[in-house]
DNA sequence: TTAAATCCCGCCTCC
DNA sequence: CGGGATTTAA
């Protein structure tokens, strides 16, 4: 985006930077633009500084992008804005804890201190396994409660329990609960009671018994109840159509002391546990860091802060709204969000925090302020502003967003309309508006995505528009496909496959379910036990047939070679090593293997993990299908697929929303948490049997039963889902929807039609040199790029005033620093102001140390045999430093927080090999210059054989998909 | 014809 | 475990 200059209400919330505001900001309303503009307006004021004011954002990647935007408006470099405090919650409360949390879990009682040692358990499947462990050892300690967890059938719950309880601000004490957190275990009889009484209406003028009474129907299917429990009958009530008022007390007033007591025993020793084993989960941090704010007034005022900004405000739960104001030093507050994008409820996300704004603010301070004076500020003055210019989207598609948060999710879904009322509706900015909104249906879903895909490309009924405000036919780059699901998006990935569709895959994968885990866990099998299933996998990977790994297993008489391996495994003690020993004899060493060993040492690290350990733990891993984020590159130029949660906050020209399918679009039900916590009716336990004729237990709280069917969701965050989704959309927009698409397919006011049957497979050897970062393509393409004809053709010596060369761009990889290097290095003007942001100024550095010749953004393509075959590995740098003895290529990064580095060195491994043959008489060296620190750092290349490793790993991967 | 009961099917999103 | 489809009851 050009930086244009703020539109009146961008305007309005930049220069009020005093007192309480809410900013209703919608999609594509320049959020980000404004608030860091508001920024640099507050710290460039002279008595204000970078450690003034407090700016949280939701994710770390905001944060950092937050900062370099702001050093593009304001007097501070990257650099002063690095210990300012612009960050998430958790990372702040982090902060906090590290500096003045040493006593915080005194508060609580606890006698464990938190220390610099801390460390902060980010992998859920690494929290599990340690709640597991803690869990186990809690049973034993409380013989008392084996009654509780003979009832229990997934212990792990508790941990969401615990979590949930966390996230709403509700902590125990070794003496009891924190403040008042137990009346929120308790319950509000009368919030309970509205909520029954809405469910318990008859319907059709009393013609039909009441929602609630119907759901009822079930009561007791399946289950045994203990004696006293009410009967069916008795509870459905007889000759009306409502459930009888008197059930509303009967279900309500229940003795919860034994379930409290449990739960509370739970909580506060798993805290003490954590503290014990020197960790903290991200719950865990908010409630060290809110305590610890809330008991020691004089920190808090220390803290405290004159100015704090909450970005994405529809995402903070309830405690995350509480510690914002026990942040804040003056009434100087601003939250900036949009209702509509709220999609993060499980994640403990209270779309009221914003809705509700107002009165939340209300209450929380009175909470805050029960025993003591904590907020000293009036909250009584509130101004909203809107924005509601769009900078991303047609008029259409914002119209059409709107549709989506009133489309009905079933048959029966009595959608309430007057959401409208609070939607700000947003005016689009944009020149042009040829956008297509339109349903494609095919039996096969995947098909007739890549078909539709197909028909867009290069179509100029899908033109987009492009930087420059011309219109220009759709490539794959342009579409984004969001999905619901992850699992629907690999499928998707995998048919793609066989087309040879570009296209990358951003989000979770199966890490335990690859080839790489499964033989590490075969391994493991071998050294723990000898174990002939460890052998099978071991012996088929090594290419024995059937019969002859049946008959090494009988005799057991194992190659010599893999014996020897066996033997050099056992002597290592530690799990870590082992994995390594094994990725490296397999040549394993992509994402997948670097991201195993990353959670391998993370649990090491943790807890003391044996090789029996390890083994379960990936065998549950297994079970469990439990993810991990990877990002498969397929090149610029490629259709990205994405969950609609994880796509929040980007943009793209086009947008398919996929998988609106079978009629289950939100899919069934919520969480089936055993024990479940929620806001009007208290802690309610709830214990099930799948098989109560196998095992005939006793099910005894039948109150549950009851109660659930007060409590159940709507299916509105379904629908602002779906406007997340159509929100990210700059010029069109399409569903796909397979043999039984669902009823928003169905009633979305958007014409639909049958998908192109045919899907033709993609020629990628046109686009083969654009492969970013590292993969394989055609093996002998048409290309025929030797290192010497690339010579010939002068690639190397490129200029950069070739059109090519800037072309080659893809959209974000021409970044603010990238230009400037390239402008500066080719001796262009560069604008004076410039020269005080310190990215600049340590390119510009760098660039003047350097002697002889640079040449810019240079690519090349690395032709290898790898097993009798040839394939092709390309890389772009951005700069190639040549003198008459030495070759450098130097690739900019703007910090080293950034992920990816193995990827980098992989490209620059690439580069390094085709300079290595061109300039036989020069060294050649690879390196990373890191903008925002000013300093270089060498990689290391990896060696031709290496990279040949790496081709198999990739080539096996590739295999197992197909 | 309408309401109530029963049968049938598939099970997410992630800091 | 809930919703839609189907069957049964009134």
């Amino acid at each position: 985006m050009t930086e244009p200059t703020p539109n009146p209400a961008q305007q309005q919330l930049i220069e009020n930077t005093d007192g309480i505001y809410v900013v209703d900001a919608g999609a594509g309303t320049g959020k980000t633009f404004a608030i860091t503009h508001r920024y640099a307006e507050i710290v460039d004021q002279p008595a204000v500084e970078p450690e003034d004011v407090l700016l949280v954002t939701f994710t770390r990647s905001a944060a950092t992008e937050m900062k370099e935007r702001i050093v593009d408006h304001s007097t501070y470099s990257l650099r002063e804005l690095a210990d300012g405090s612009i960050q998430t919650f958790h990372s702040h409360c982090f902060d906090i804890l590290q500096e003045h949390g040493y006593r915080a879990p005194t508060h609580l009682g606890l006698d464990e201190r938190i220390t610099g040692s801390t460390r902060v358990v980010e992998d859920e499947l690494v929290e599990n396994e340690l709640f597991r462990e803690f869990i186990d050892q809690f049973r034993d300690t409380h013989p008392g409660y084996a009654d509780v967890f003979r009832a229990l059938s997934a212990p792990l719950e508790l941990l969401d329990v615990v979590s949930e309880l966390a996230s709403k601000g509700v902590f125990p004490t070794t003496e009891g609960w924190y403040r008042d957190g137990e009346t929120a275990l308790d319950g509000d009889f009368d919030a309970f009671k509205s909520l029954f009484d809405d469910v318990n209406q008859p319907r059709n003028d009393g013609r039909k018994q009441s929602r609630l009474r119907s759901k009822l129907n079930r009561y007791g299917r399946n289950k045994t109840y203990l004696p006293e429990a009410p009967a069916k009958a008795e509870l459905r009530g007889d000759g009306t159509k409502q459930v009888p008022a008197r059930v509303t007390e009967l279900v309500f007033d229940e003795d919860r002391e034994g379930l409290k007591a449990f739960i509370h025993d739970v909580y506060i020793e798993y805290l003490d546990f954590a503290l014990g084993r020197n960790y903290l989960t991200f719950g865990f941090l908010q409630l060290f860091a809110f305590v610890l704010l809330c008991e020691d007034d004089v920190l808090r005022e220390r803290v405290a802060y004159d100015y704090v900004m909450v970005d994405e405000f529809q995402d903070t739960s309830e405690i995350q709204f509480k510690l914002a104001l026990l942040l804040a030093g003056t009434d100087n507050i601003c939250v900036v969000g949009d209702w509509k994008q709220s999609i993060y409820s499980f994640q403990y996300a209270d779309v009221d925090n914003i809705r509700e704004f107002e009165a939340r603010l209300d209450r929380f301070t009175d909470d805050l302020d029960e025993e003591r004076e904590r907020i000293q500020f009036e909250v009584d003055e509130i101004e909203r502003i809107e924005l509601t210019e769009n900078y991303r989207s047609t008029q259409t598609v914002l119209d059409f967003s709107e549709e989506a948060l009133v489309v009905p999710a079933t048959d029966r879904d009595d959608v309430d309309d007057s959401v409208l009322n609070d939607v700000v509706s947003l005016s689009s900015n944009a020149t042009f508006d040829n956008t297509t909104i339109e349903g494609v249906h095919d039996p096969d879903e995947h098909e007739a995505v890549l078909s539709t895909i197909q028909d867009v490309v290069g179509n100029e009924e899908y033109a987009v528009e492009d930087e420059d405000g011309h219109q220009r036919t759709p490539t794959y780059g342009d579409i984004a496909i969001l999905t619901r699901t992850r699992d629907f998006g690999r499928e998707l990935l995998t048919v793609a496959d066989e087309y040879d569709f570009p296209m990358a895959y951003d989000g979770g994968i199966e890490l335990f379910r690859t080839d790489q885990a499964k033989l590490l866990l075969a391994w493991l099998r071998i050294l723990e036990a000898d174990a002939d299933r460890g052998w099978a996998v071991v012996l088929e990977q090594a290419g024995y047939v059937l019969d002859e790994i049946d008959h090494i297993l009988n005799t057991g008489d194992y190659p010599a070679n893999i014996a020897t391996f066996r033997d050099e495994l056992d002597e290592r003690a530690a799990v870590g090593a082992v994995a390594r020993a094994v990725f490296d004899r397999y040549g394993f060493s992509g994402e997948y293997a670097d991201v195993i060993l990353h959670t391998i040492q993370s649990v090491h690290e943790s807890s003391t993990l044996t090789r029996g350990d390890l083994i379960r733990f990936i065998e549950r891993g297994i079970e469990n299908g439990s993810t991990h984020d990877v990002f498969t590159s397929a090149g610029v130029d490629s259709v990205t697929v994405q969950t609609i949660h994880s796509a929040k906050g980007l943009e793209y020209p086009i947008v398919v929303l996929a998988n609106m399918n079978s009629g289950k679009f939100p899919p069934n039900g919520g969480g089936s948490s055993v024990i479940q916590y929620s806001e009007p009716v208290g802690l309610r336990q709830r214990k099930q049997y799948a098989t109560v004729a196998e095992h005939p237990h006793v099910y005894d709280n039948w109150r549950h039963d009851v109660v659930r069917h007060c409590l159940s969701r709507d299916n509105d965050e379904e629908r602002r889902l779906l406007y997340v989704a159509i929100t990210r959309a700059e010029s069109h927009v399409l569903f796909t929807g397979g043999e039984d698409p669902n009823t928003f397919f169905e009633e979305l006011p958007c014409p639909t039609r049958e998908a192109d049957p045919t899907v033709e497979t993609v020629d990628r050897t046109a686009t083969a040199q654009t492969q970013l970062p590292f993969s394989i393509v055609q093996p002998d393409g048409p290309t025929g790029h030797t290192p010497h004809t690339l010579m010939d053709s002068n690639v190397f010596a490129n200029d950069g005033t070739e059109t090519e060369a800037v072309e080659f761009r893809g959209r974000d990889f021409g970044s603010r620093i990238h230009d400037f290097a390239e402008a500066y290095a080719l001796g262009e003007d560069v604008t004076p102001a410039i020269d005080d942001a310190d990215d600049e100024r340590h390119v510009k550095a760098f660039l003047d140390s350097l002697p002889g010749e640079l040449h810019v953004e240079e690519r090349a393509v690395l032709p290898l045999e790898v097993d009798d075959e040839r394939v092709t590995i390309s890389g772009i740098v951005d700069l190639v430093h040549e003198t008459p003895t030495e070759i450098e290529i130097i690739d900019f990064k703007t910090d080293r927080t950034r992920r990816g580095q193995p990827e980098y060195r992989k490209q620059l491994s690439a580069y390094y090999h085709v300079l290595l043959e061109c300039f036989p008489d020069k060294t050649v060296t690879t390196s990373l210059f890191y903008t925002a620190e000013g300093e270089r750092e060498f990689i290391e290349p990896l060696s031709q054989d290496r990279l040949r490793d790496l081709v198999r790993s990739v080539s096996m991967r590739e295999q197992e998909r197909n």
